[in-house]
DNA sequence: GCCTGTTTCAAACGTTTGTTTGAATTTAAT
DNA sequence: ATTAAATTCAAACAAACGTTTGAAACAGGC
């Protein structure tokens, strides 16, 4: 058995089964034996199950920020002083994240794994999530409120809060979605995906804020009871 | 140690655990040991680990679905003729299942659990989910088919799963974002989340649908090499 | 107080878990 | 071919898991 296959084995079927059933869900010995390696390799290559997670989500997640960051910048630059449009910013966020699924090496697996990764709030996987995010978030934070300069800072946060919802549940349900929405299914899937997540989210960005519910609160308090 | 408060003792601390740790993560002994009863008394009562979770859940989200129900009935009947305002029937989905973290008994462990389960792909849970929500999916989908005359039933569907990912999202990290937004804390501020949340997905649901865009991909070949 | 049904209890069952261990095998460098 | 390092292997470790069991305790009705 090569050593490569062995590692690669353990990291896709490992991507495979976490996005399936979930991290605790899935032994280590559930990931061997479909894997066909043996139990003590998954400790030898990479030290705890927990750290083999680690590296399953952190081996293609990079090259995706990576290319998140190169994309937001490509169009800063071509944006000169100006802002870059939000529907391009979102582009720049989703697109390399929903691409992942058209490798058919990978298919739905690493997208549902993300999307399932993003909703935990498990404070080991929180903060390596947050190393693995630390410089995504504050450039496309910036991005977002250059992008909509009339929205206070507060507003754009939870804007951004509820776009990532979407975003999680939609990586966690792509095969789930097209299937019930009847969508056609090709290859430019997750391109259709992703345009329809930016017409959506642009949309609820550039919303009109309204007035808190305070004021309404009198009116609603009898009905309460 | 009398009867009901075993019962209550686990299904609190069971809520609190799961949606803290999430289900697979937290053993009956967690659970028992932090209840201080029995660990048969888990069986005795609810069968099962998994019936407990079925449990949890229904104790709350029953209710919840017959308050939606009773809301969109109602405002279908103020309505007459004309269909529910988009923002009427969001927040009538949206109200009594945020409402529930305002009772100082439950605080946020409800949302955050029923947050996690909308995004599990167990197969089981699903089941039980599907069966819990067999009225509200309908009759809500209805009512956002009868407030969007415009758009066609493929996009409502989408946008309805954008919404559901934006809303079990912000279950999920409710006390989070309160923290993280610099928003005050008060006992309204569910009411404060729903507001945001309507505005941000009844613009979502409203915005212009975009072309497919197998279109423009044409142009964008080149650049993806 | 007696009887019956309900509930709780501690122990056990059979299985599973992540991790460790030391030997055997394989690989790479000289 | 030899040596050293890397990798794989099977077994074991200690702990934990959901479930079951039969006895003890409790509660309610007569």
């Amino acid at each position: 058995m090569a050593t490569a296959d062995t590692k690669s084995q353990i990291l896709d079927t490992a991507e495979r089964l976490f996005a399936q059933k979930g991290f605790d869900a899935v032994s280590l010995r559930n990931i061997v034996t479909v894997a066909k390696v043996n139990l003590a390799a998954v400790h030898y290559h990479f030290g705890s199950k927990q750290s083999l997670l680690h590296t399953v989500v952190a081996r293609r997640l990079r090259p995706i920020n990576e290319e998140r960051l190169a994309g937001l910048a490509e169009a800063q630059t071509k944006a000169g002083k100006r802002p870059v449009k939000l529907e391009r910013v979102l582009e720049c966020l989703f697109l390399p994240l929903f691409r992942v699924q058209a490798d058919p090496k990978v298919g739905p697996a690493f997208s549902r794994l993300i999307g399932r990764v993003l909703f935990d709030r498990n404070a080991d996987l929180q903060k390596f999530m947050m190393s693995e995010l630390a410089e995504v978030i504050p450039q496309f934070s910036a991005a977002l409120d250059a992008a909509l300069p009339g929205l206070p800072k507060e507003e754009t946060d939870w804007r951004s809060h509820f776009m990532a919802g979407a975003m999680a549940h939609t990586l966690c349900n792509a095969d789930l979605l097209v299937r019930f929405t009847g969508t056609d299914a090709d290859a430019s899937d997750y391109e259709s995906t992703v345009r329809r997540l930016i017409d959506f989210t642009a949309a609820g960005f550039r919303a009109k804020v309204s007035p808190p519910p305070k004021k309404a609160r009198a009116k609603q308090t009898p009905r309460k009871k």
